[in-house]
DNA sequence: ATGGTTGATATTCAA
């Protein structure tokens, strides 16, 4: 089972490249973040015909995360909990930044959760160095011990899941070209990348970095400054997989091919294949 | 150097 994730930066702009991406990588289940578009606006149909069962998990304008399948998808549950005051200025959490659905394989069941975690920038901190209440730094940590919560949940089931979309997160500085230009961005700050470590050492592995070391091996380029051609990227886009899930692990690789092609989104497209 | 680019939307915001 070949399982992707695409921050496809916007599904109206992008339907041209998905469509040529998935006609040649030919992915079975694919997270989408970033569709900026109400569900009503997607063009479901067109992925139908391609084979694909639609979910989708839109706002207007901005986020938006969907599933594409060529499998059933069960029991599917969109947004992450525990959002009820916790959305930037203390409103709610209205975003549409997570959704679930359970694919099942040849020899066991598999939990998929594609997120599009908050970018967190601009960094606004307090004078000893919180950062200020309500701000969009603060939103992405409380995200991000949200989505710790609902991964707790999940390991205790013993069960595969993956967790995988754009983490709006720079685990290391080998996955930066730069990475002192980041040091202090809200992608590669120790605040997040501790709020990372410490979901990761629930147990989950980084299937990239469990099947591929290649230096400078990025998911992200910037549109400004000829940063693709000058392979100024970074590594946000990620596949946490459970040990459960892990087990089943056989392959995992970076499209960085679909980055290069007309009207591009900034991210490209990175999978996984599991014996499941 | 506060530039540069893109998308959705509206005469800017988010990334």
């Amino acid at each position: 089972m070949k399982i992707a994730s695409f921050n496809i930066n916007g599904i109206k702009a992008r339907i041209e490249a998905l469509t040529d991406w998935l006609k040649e990588a030919d992915p079975d289940v694919v997270l989408l973040q970033e569709i900026k578009s109400i569900d009503e606006n997607f063009p479901r149909e067109h992925f139908e015909d391609l084979g694909y069962i639609v979910e989708t998990h839109g706002q207007k304008s901005f986020n938006g995360v969907a599933i594409l399948s060529k499998l059933p998808l069960e029991d599917v549950t969109r947004g992450l909990p525990g959002g009820a005051g916790m959305g930037r200025e203390g409103a709610d959490d209205i975003e549409a930044r997570y959704i679930e659905a359970t694919v099942v394989g040849d020899h066991d069941a598999l939990r998929v959760c594609g997120l599009y975690l908050p970018n967190g920038n601009p960094v606004d901190l307090n004078a000893d160095g919180t950062p200020v209440a309500g701000s969009k730094y603060d939103f992405k940590l409380k995200w991000f011990a949200r989505l710790q919560a609902r991964a707790e949940e999940l390991f205790a089931a013993e069960t595969p899941f993956l967790m995988a979309g754009d983490f709006n997160l720079i685990p290391q500085a080998e996955d930066a070209k730069r990475p002192d230009a980041w040091r202090q961005d809200a992608l590669f700050r120790d605040e997040s990348r501790r709020a990372w470590r410490n979901l990761v050492n629930l147990g989950f592995t980084d299937a990239l970095r469990a099947r591929d070391n290649t230096p400078e091996t990025f998911t992200y380029w910037d549109y400004q400054g000829g940063a693709f051609d000058k392979n100024d990227g970074i590594r946000i886009d990620h596949f946490l997989l459970s040990p459960q899930a892990a087990d089943y692990l056989t392959d995992c690789k970076i499209d960085v091919f679909a980055r290069a092609k007309t009207k591009p989104s900034d991210h490209t497209p990175i999978w996984v294949t599991l014996d499941i």
